[in-house]
RNA sequence: GGGCGGCUGCCCGAGUGGCUAAAGGGGGCGGACUGUAAAUCCGCUGACGUAAGUCUACGCUGGUUCGAACCCAGCGCCGCCCA
């Protein structure tokens, strides 16, 4: 059994012994599976989440499997509604193009490129014609749609539920049909989408897709699934200390959870466990979780710096090295300089920051909002809450 | 097409002529305590101004009034019900 065992995956229909079976079959027909997964472009920011599949993704492709990518450059521009209490904001083609182009780069963090089918259902679907569509939608009744539980809620709440979002579940299982899909891969919301592409394929005479489900990421705040709207994130982007910063700021209980996306065996995950039940620091659990986040975005050099940034940063209270600097022509007041250097949005926010107490200069809390920094004041750093400094020159 | 209801700050939501930059909550930010955890506690949460104050803000436009988020008219958008 190539897959590493967890039993937080849900196959449908039936269960992991399905897997084996399509494994056989492929086996004896020598050829690939072909993996379906669909991302939807909607930011320019993936984030850890989006990894949970991307991880198993890969795991097929170590196995000689062949990942099929799918970019929603249509689906994006639709909205999909799943889990939503209301409805996202229509994206246009070029925004949703534009994000697109950063996906790849994003998606190698975890996938080996070379391996993988990428494509984009603008393709076909800009393309179905009317006719198509009205066939395929024979294919659901809306009493299956709004049992949907968001649905149902809106419908409840009187709040609007638009037809094209009742029409999303089709586009994306017309995917799995155009690239003929043997498995599907999808977070546990996506249970209805990856779902009706079966459907879709059975309809067209196709074998239908075997549909992994998994666990949702929890977000940084510990309470919602990880999702740029709720902006408790880590994105694929972030830079080596924010990465190490913001794992650092997950609650306890995600430790463990965390290591899913990271390359830890469930063994060694088990054995962390044992160490937070017999009463280790959970924090320096997270430190470990940390170090292999940025080790997995970016390297392990930037993952002993970023490291060694927070012990320094965060434990010892110094002053961090590689600081942006301001250049200092003139004597300034303090909330003018604040403002200059973007740590406030404005003075007023300048003012209260200083008023509250979290503002430093040279180490030192200033107190008085009309304080005066003067030429005295260059090559000293100034310092804003616990986390933003600016040097001043 | 008709009837009714709604549109308030980042979000939810109170407010129904001056005491309203707008209650309360959420979120966010800052502080204390810590392990940049959680929980808890305190403060802040439109802009400009040292300040007095000025400006902008309650869907939009216009009106009534000394004075409007609040009253009136028109428009727009949304929901529900009827057709």
């Amino acid at each position: 059994m190539p897959l590493a065992g967890d039993d937080k995956q849900l196959f449908l229909p039936g269960g992991p012994s399905e897997l084996q079976k399509l494994y056989d079959k492929a086996s004896t027909e020598k050829r690939q599976l072909r993996v379906k997964l669909g991302i939807d472009p909607t930011s320019t920011d993936l984030h850890l989440g989006h990894t949970v599949c991307l991880h198993l993704l890969r795991r097929f492709q170590n196995h000689g499997h062949r990942p099929v990518l799918i970019i929603g450059g249509f689906t994006a521009m639709v909205g999909d509604p799943s889990g939503r209490n209301e409805a996202r904001p229509p994206l246009a083609y070029e925004q949703v193009q534009e994000n697109a182009k950063t996906y790849l780069e994003q998606v190698g963090k975890i996938l080996d490129l070379k391996n993988v089918e990428v494509i984009n259902n603008y393709d076909w679907l800009s393309k179905i014609s009317s006719t198509e569509f009205i066939k395929l939608a024979h294919l659901v009744t809306v009493n299956q749609l709004i049992g949907k539980e968001a649905f149902g809620l809106r419908i409840e709440n009187s709040e609007p539920l638009y037809l094209h979002e009742v029409l999303y579940p089709i586009l994306q299982g017309y995917d799995s049909y155009k690239v003929e899909a043997d498995i599907e891969i999808g977070g546990i919301d996506q249970t209805f989408n990856v779902l009706f592409g079966r459907h879709i394929q059975k309809h067209f005479n196709q074998k239908e897709q075997l549909v992994i489900l998994l666990p949702l990421l929890i977000g940084l705040d510990g309470k919602k699934k990880m999702s740029k709207s709720f902006n408790n994130y880590i994105a694929l982007k972030d830079p080596p200390n924010e990465v190490f910063g913001k794992a650092m700021s997950i609650p306890d209980e995600l430790i463990l959870g965390y290591f899913n996306v990271t390359h830890t065996s469930t063994a060694e995950i088990a054995n962390f466990s044992k160490e937070l039940k017999n009463g280790k620091n959970p924090r320096d659990i997270k430190m470990e979780l940390a170090y292999r986040l940025v080790g997995l975005l970016h390297d392990a050099i930037s993952a002993e710096n970023a490291k060694a940034n927070f012990i320094k940063q965060f434990q010892k209270n110094e002053i961090p090295e590689d600081l942006d600097e301001y250049k200092l022509n003139e004597s300034l007041k303090i909330t003018d300089l604040i403002f200059q250097t973007n740590l406030a949005s404005s003075k007023g926010e300048a003012k209260r920051l200083i008023e509250g107490g979290g503002v430093k200069l040279k180490s030192e809390r200033i107190d008085d909002p009309n304080f005066l920094v003067t030429a005295d004041y260059r090559n000293s750093v100034l310092q804003i809450g616990k986390r933003k400094f600016v040097r001043i020159i």
